[in-house]
DNA sequence: AAATCATACAACCGCGTCAAA
DNA sequence: GTTTGACGCGGTTGTATGATT
């Protein structure tokens, strides 16, 4: 299949969207909707492309968006989703009204994932001085403190966000699933968290940590209309491991 | 006060999927 | 059945901001 080229970028704005572009566009769509995305930004006049436009609204002008304070509901919510579903934002936000991927996925990287993996480190301790390599241990710290963290952020134009986190849960990256999504999602993430913090080096990680205990997931599943898809692929990626055509893919 | 570093978020990029031609 | 175009998703990068030295 020949991909299309996303847009010609000729003359095309990038970056930071502008209080007018984000006005035009809102205003467009506020009047016409958006049946063709790489056709709104003509018409709407702006020198965007189409995807950019999507992005945009999407993630930032769409009326019915969140923004800021993520509740602890929301975190724990994303948690357990993340742990049933991997990495696929866009399932997990369908189940978290007025929030984006984009926004979920950012506050996994930057908050969930950090905040799991210190969890983990106290109910795992042994290794702890050989990873904190980091010179501003102190600053850590107090920003990372185990009972509560408080962190605002304030950007041009956007409301202030502050969230208080509570080190309540504990988790840690496990495969759930033996879909290829999330199987593939999971193992990235490990991946990822493996070389990034030099935490999980050997198998003992995964069973040192009491993963039924933390989650869910029984109810989990329930909740999620998506549950008997996840099953059915499960059950087919059995099969075809068992069958042994998965076999040498996984060994190798 | 300036420089440096870490963090958080917005935006971009590339790919997969799907529907229409 | 094949090609094309558009959309949506997830990963990654760029940058503004705040904290620390």
């Amino acid at each position: 299949m020949g991909r299309a080229p996303c847009c010609d970028k000729e003359g095309l704005r990038r970056g930071a969207w502008s209080p007018d572009e984000d006005q035009l566009l809102a205003d467009y769509i506020a009047q016409h909707g958006h049946p063709n995305w790489r056709a709104l930004p003509k018409h709407a006049g702006l020198l965007r492309c189409g995807k950019s436009c999507r992005l945009r609204w999407i993630n930032y002008l769409r009326p019915d968006i969140k923004r800021g304070n993520f509740t602890a509901d929301e975190e724990d919510q994303i948690i357990r989703l993340h742990h049933s579903l991997g990495n696929r934002w866009s399932a997990i936000a369908a189940q978290l009204p007025g929030r984006t991927d984009n926004e979920i996925k950012n506050v996994w990287h930057t908050h969930l994932k950090k905040r799991l993996l210190e969890d983990n480190q106290k109910t795992t301790p042994g290794d702890g001085g050989r990873r904190q390599k980091k010179r501003k241990q102190k600053a850590k710290a107090t920003k990372s403190a185990p009972v509560s963290v408080k962190h605002e952020q304030l950007s041009p134009g956007r409301s202030s966000s502050s969230v208080t986190y509570n080190s309540t849960v504990t988790e840690t990256a496990a495969p759930v699933s033996s879909s290829p999504a999330i199987t593939s999602a999971s193992h990235q993430l490990v991946k990822e968290e493996s070389f990034s913090s030099a935490v999980v080096t050997d198998d003992s990680f995964w069973f040192s940590t009491d993963v039924t205990g933390m989650m869910n997931l029984g109810s989990m599943e329930e909740e999620l209309s998506l549950a008997p898809t996840r099953n059915e692929d499960m059950d087919f990626w059995l099969k075809m491991f068992e069958s042994g055509d998965m076999r040498d893919l996984a060994v190798s």
